[in-house]
DNA sequence: TATTGTTATACTCTATAACTATA
DNA sequence: TATAGTTATAGAGTATAACAATA
């Protein structure tokens, strides 16, 4: 097994050797390719990946409270306000007030959230062609596959 | 395709819709997991992920100025900076002038570098098994597969 | 002029503590 | 007392500009 050492010099790809096994190295690289396309990409409706996400959500679960929807996100609370804020701002998302209990502000989707949406969604399955390209048949389903599992909180740590 | 709303809310998983099939979502999920794991694994001997990661390039590849190193693993020359002063004051890594170029700092590790390297490796390896505990057979070199395809650079991007 | 290391700075994401108003 | 939202603050990670020394 004596190799020769690797210079693989010449083109964009760099050789990191051992780093390139290394799970956490690999997500943070592309994890940051990944987030970089989306800013650019969300960035031409106004909106940061984040945001885009709490619409998503919303759409599908509308009335929760903001401490219910950053802990699906897992985003806290208290920085939840800023992206919630933003969204409230440009009249994307309605925050009210029950009669009932006066704590928790319900998140809905405005009209204008909803098309917004609509445009967003077209922009994200754009983004995905783009990954679909570079993973290959079957390779989106196999990673999303495989990150549910690294995310899933740990059972039984002992650690 | 009529589908009931679902409310899962009984374990700790959380039903987050269509965001769970977002591959920039999942990677954030994952990513910070994994981080958090190694944060806490490699800060028993002191070291930040990035750090353990300059040691590994640096054993496979010494005699590299910071530049280089800060360029293969994907960090910014002046961000570069406080990560391999805070190896060069435990006397893990020398930063030598060469005699003829004196701009550059030349990189190797020391022998404490490598002494520390060996229990890093195995921290790294325990963290291996625990992580291919939850992707299964096989898992971690598919992931490592198309994490890599997701980094790679975008050829003829007309964007 | 270009390169290497460095400093300073800013922006995002994340984490924690403390406050307020409600309950 | 506990909860929901909020504010302030601090720490990482990342990005850019500018500078000194050197080439």
């Amino acid at each position: 097994m004596t190799m020769p050492p690797t210079f693989k010099a010449p083109s964009d790809a760099i050789d990191v050797g051992p780093l390139a096994q290394r799970i956490g190295y690999m997500l943070r690289r592309a994890h940051k390719a990944v987030l970089d396309h989306g800013n650019v990409a969300f960035g031409r409706i106004n909106l940061r990946p984040p945001q885009y996400g709490i619409l998503l959500f919303l759409a599908r679960s509308p009335g929760r409270n903001q401490a219910a929807v950053g802990a699906a996100l897992g985003i806290q609370r208290s920085n939840f306000v800023g992206l919630i804020k933003g969204l409230d701002k440009r009249k994307l998302v309605r925050r009210s007030r029950g009669p009932k209990d006066k704590r928790p502000r319900v998140l809905h989707l405005t009209n204008r959230g909803e098309a917004l949406l609509r445009e967003a969604k077209k922009i994200d399955a754009k983004l995905d062609r783009r990954f679909d390209k570079k993973l290959g048949r079957g390779g989106r389903e196999k990673l999303l596959e495989l990150l549910t599992k690294l995310a899933e909180p740990d059972k039984g740590s002992r650690h």
